[in-house]
DNA sequence: GGCGACGATACCGTCCGGGTATCGATCCGG
DNA sequence: CCGGATCGATACCCGGACGGTATCGTCGCC
């Protein structure tokens, strides 16, 4: 299978249409048709139904969607790391370390001091983004280390080492009457009166439905819980980050948070390693 | 990047020789180079440094020999599952199940037994193959779940569920002096005089040098303990296999092993998320 | 210094991927 | 019930990319 049909099929299987796939693809719509044959007939598999109207996925077909965007992201990776392997053999960035913007500083801050420290260690950059765009940016080679946070982010596919846990707090309003408590429980907070919880985006860049705030990082949220709007579970290590106008509780029964350092795997690279073993040996 | 262009440079990157890579790819040299030079040009970078008497692989032609392979890997497992999945919706093989020839039988049993009393269990197809092997069947998408062995197996790049944890025991011929005793140490039996430890093959199919008998799987290991000529660390769970001629004794500093349940990110399969539940429950 | 091995280059034919035009089927409005 | 619109499939044509043969340039070696 070239990679040129699977992009084709991926692009119909998601479309569910041969025009607008076509066009996404910068081509006509009668190759996209001929290639979606030919990719069934090599496979033996019907991967569409289609009737002159409507365009569905088959078993086979929707195996081959999730399969086949794994697989394009391999060799997106493939691409990316080989040319950053050349860049960095002439010069510069030697690895990108992808954080979400809500990470503790401290932590970040030691393993890039205890890093740096090591004999051999290379330059590393560090890219901070919202949630669930880390998983991108490394399976596609755009990064090689990240820190997650189980079980928030998923890590399936990646190598991990757990770096440490911590309980979460609820962060709200300074002078809500829930503040005075020393701990509380998820019962006490969700649907608390004007406070909802936010809304994350999922993976796809949109909105589950329901009520409270979307938020698209921490800072954003914080925001929001000053203004009274919401308010936030969290690990406890964002404490450090509040300021005069919040507060946080305890909460006894939120799932604790893990800390993890993930890589690709087939990461050969010495300095990911290195990196990974400076991590591990931080506590 | 397609996927012919990756498989021509994995060729020369293995075979560091332009013609005789042509010869296993079925096609003449100068198209070869050719291609080379273009995905060069395409990647901006140089992957093999090249006299007009050796080929060396470059940084950057390492790394893309490493995530290329993985990237064909990906692609072949989305090739074969797709079949799969348009066979089995056709009629019969639901999962199949990759596991070492020296697997527990009974764990296995239990499992195969407990799924398929589950509501909506597919008919599972059980291979059994020797180590390194099975890791390959399950990249390729010929496998869908695998019981591996930690830490002898890598279970790089899949999902994992802990199964259980045994301790190891050395199995010796019946009657060796060491048999009388109630346990062990690794010190006891590394470099017992004429019972060597047996070598096993590396993922590549070549054997590591050094002393001890070549085995491809437990079966031969156990007919070599029978003949005085090897003895064998293996899990506990093994004594169940061994009939009268062999003895085991429990080694105390033995690393112990656990038994996962691997299968491959993306599964979406319903069935294989069953087994795993199912497995996961049995104890 | 000449021969042999090996990768690069030159050149050519063919097949395949992509384009335009059109068909056939289905849904929808009147 | 009919005509237009939409959408995927088919027919046909063209250009470029891929593969083959012949040959060159270079390096190591006897």
């Amino acid at each position: 299978m070239e990679t040129r049909e699977l992009r084709y099929f991926v692009a119909v299987a998601e479309e569910l249409h041969f025009g607008r796939a076509a066009r996404r693809l910068g081509i006509a719509q009668p190759p996209l048709s001929r290639a979606i044959q030919q990719l069934e007939r090599r496979l033996g598999a019907v991967l569409l139904d289609r009737t002159s109207r409507t365009v569905a996925l088959t078993e086979a077909g929707s195996v081959l969607l999730a399969e086949g965007r794994a697989a394009l992201d391999a060799v997106d990776a493939a691409e990316h790391r080989t040319r950053r392997a050349a860049l960095s053999a002439a010069g510069r960035p030697g690895l990108v370390l992808v954080a979400k913007a809500s990470a503790s500083r401290e932590l970040l801050a030691k393993l890039l001091d205890a890093y740096a420290a090591e004999p051999g260690a290379v330059p590393v950059e560090v890219t901070l983004c919202g949630p669930a765009e880390q998983e991108r940016l490394l399976r596609e080679g755009r990064a090689d280390v990240a820190l997650l946070h189980r079980p928030y982010d998923s890590t399936t596919g990646f190598d991990t080492e757990e770096l440490g846990t911590e309980g979460q707090v609820v962060v709200l309003p300074a002078g809500h009457p829930l503040t005075v408590r020393a701990h509380v429980h998820m019962a006490d907070i969700t649907g608390l009166p004007g406070l909802p919880l936010p809304r994350w985006p999922d993976p796809d860049g949109t909105y589950p439905p329901g009520p409270g705030p979307q938020v698209r990082d921490h800072a954003q949220l914080l925001q929001l819980v000053a203004l009274g709007r919401a308010c936030a579970v969290s690990p406890e290590s964002c404490r450090a980050q509040l300021h005069g106008d919040l507060a946080a509780v305890p909460v006894l029964d939120a799932p604790s948070v893990t800390t993890v350092i993930a890589w690709p795997p087939h990461s050969r690279s010495r300095a990911v390693a290195d990196l990974v073993r400076t991590a591990t040996r931080l506590q």
